[in-house]
DNA sequence: TGATTTGTACCGATCGTTCGTTATTATAAT
DNA sequence: ATTATAATAACGAACGATCGGTACAAATCA
């Protein structure tokens, strides 16, 4: 069998890149094509589904690596504080330091939002309860736990949006910097 | 001369739905013309810049509205925590309730990112200095304000991104509830 | 009438997708 | 060890459809 020039892994990193860049109905499959140096119908010949299967497998791989970077530290052991520094580290790491836009925001508009959208809510609902669980763990009862993790998680998207639109990386760095001390604070 | 059937700010209302569920490269001009009932031709009689000149009238449009109804009510006068809640009521209008997306985050992607920041950028900050003006007035320094302001904004656009995504409009409406304790909580 | 708004037809370019074919390479048969 | 087979990987070219945009004449008003 032929060998792939280049990798499966390294193909859906740089797909994952142009989708960041472009949003769903703005990468093209020309631009697609240019950005994985792979041909249109080389394309078609790994993902047989089309765009669409490109795009599944980049949430795919996404989940994978959020999971790794971000909720892997939260479920680790040491204090929740540090954990939560831990993920604080990952978030910054997944999202490029706030230069990388989030797919949930990228795959949720337009068509593209019927269809991944319950893959979106999937990520967010399993995000939301690791972090839930670690303020539990910290002390704080089910409730207020779980409204704190949501809005974190506002925060980080929110923050994506408008470092983009500001062209300003600090805000995303802010953010980030706040999350533990205003996920822990008392009261 | 001929009467329009239907007045331009209609128009531009229809326009501003249509780039609101589908972005700025999802909004074809084919549908910008279903959706506002003009003939391509007669789109382009009126804009003649085109797809660009019709995002921007919406823009417009959308920054004098967000002046009247988010602004405006942070200008008036009373107590500052009115005024909040005056403003909490304007932007559930102008967001149609956190149904609908925000021109922020669909013309800060791709190509509509570079051509619109200046515009986003001013919004932002005109909304910005607003806010941290009345939190201010309600005694707090320069510094805190403007950072509290920046969160406000920050928490709005990511209940957005997480009420769309998950298409659990209660996520908008808790942030909203939320937003003037949080922005007068004393510390 | 004269100015303006609109519908229709059309343009070249690009869209997502498929076709037909050629390299490359692991495996099976000789 | 050599050959044949089958599978995978890659490509250029083309498909019909739609893209953003234009030309122009009929229709609609003052």
């Amino acid at each position: 069998m032929a060998a792939p020039i280049v990798p499966r892994e390294e193909v859906l990193d740089r797909l994952l890149t142009a989708f960041r860049e472009h949003g769903y109905d703005g990468a093209s499959i020309a631009r697609l094509s240019e950005a994985t140096g792979l041909g249109k119908a080389s394309l078609y010949h790994h993902f047989k589904g089309g765009k669409q299967e490109m795009a599944e497998a980049v949430l795919i791989q996404s989940g994978s690596r959020f999971a790794s970077l971000v909720i892997a530290p939260l479920r680790g052991g040491g204090e929740p504080r540090r954990r939560l520094r831990a993920m604080v580290a990952g978030l910054g790491d997944f999202y490029a330091r706030g230069q990388g836009s989030c797919l949930l925001e990228l795959f949720g508009i337009g068509a593209a939002g019927e269809r991944f959208r319950p893959q979106l809510k999937g990520a967010i609902h399993r995000f939301q309860n690791a972090l839930a669980a670690v303020l539990i763990e910290a002390g704080l009862d089910q409730a207020e736990a779980t409204s704190r993790a949501e809005n974190a998680i506002i925060a980080i998207q929110g923050a994506l949006v408008v470092g983009r639109a500001t062209a300003d990386r600090s805000v995303f760095r802010r953010t980030l910097e706040s999350l533990p001390d205003s996920l822990l604070a008392r009261g």
